[in-house]
DNA sequence: GCATTAACCACAG
DNA sequence: CTGTGGTTAATGC
């Protein structure tokens, strides 16, 4: 079995693994596809492989003392439980798919000795490690110094141009996910996308956006 | 004081 | 699940 070895989304660290290696993976690894609204990982439950996103969207969460906080949003292909896996015994956070998602479930101690025996493996899972914390140091900022409407625009220009590519697109998430993704109410959510609509910044129809002032949002999520 | 921002509540589609 | 209006509190001139 070589599943492994003609996958089209390997992962960067992955892709330094030899023959031999792929088709162990392939041997102690299974895959899943999950539905909208699926959740993959539930927070607080045992937490006994490597999960991979092949592809999909997904968004990871934690119940707060509050209320449900989005940590942030993922797609593929990435590692999706590496912090939970190898930081704990257990799961710190949820993952929901929130499009229609392929996860492969690895097996742990089969990429453990991956982690051990393959320096070039090793390294490119650091790297991917690096990049995600930088981000959430950004995203932490942004979170806690932008108004809604900064953070609204932000979000808006990340689906736009990192998830689909497109200035027109359908969001995933509705107006309460938003507001735990930006730490705002889904009151302020639907009212700071009317205004942007009203001004001419966005088009709406209920979870359809057409963005059609791609520079004065821009402008919004640095200054707002 | 006065303006701005945003949360909470209520109520209507 | 959304959008809107009224109200209230906090913050900054």
């Amino acid at each position: 079995m070589d599943i492994c070895k003609f996958c089209h989304h390997k992962s960067k660290a992955s892709e330094k693994l030899n023959d031999s290696e792929l088709s162990l993976q392939s041997e102690n690894c299974a895959e899943y596809r999950f539905k909208k609204g699926d959740i993959i990982i539930r927070q607080g439950a045992l937490s006994s492989n490597v999960i991979f996103l092949r592809e999909g969207l997904v968004k990871l969460h934690m119940t707060g003392p509050l209320h449900e906080q989005i940590i942030k949003i993922t797609y593929g292909p990435a590692y999706l439980g590496l912090p939970s896996t190898f930081g704990d015994k257990y799961n710190h956070y949820s993952v929901t798919a929130i499009e229609e998602s392929l996860v492969c479930f690895i097996d742990l101690s089969t990429f453990r000795t991956f982690v051990k025996n393959n320096p070039d493996f090793t390294y490119q899972l650091m790297i991917e490690l690096c990049v995600n914390e930088l981000d959430s140091y950004h995203r932490c900022v942004s979170r806690t110094q932008k108004q809604v409407s900064g953070g609204l625009a932000e979000n808006l220009l990340f689906f736009a141009d990192t998830i689909y590519h497109s200035n027109k697109f359908e969001l995933p998430l509705n107006r309460e996910e938003i507001g735990n993704l930006i730490d705002a109410s889904r009151e302020s959510v639907s009212r700071t996308l009317s205004n942007f609509h009203d001004e001419g910044i966005i088009k709406i129809e209920n979870k359809k956006i057409t963005i059609i002032d791609k520079e004065r949002l821009r402008l919004i999520s640095q200054y707002g």
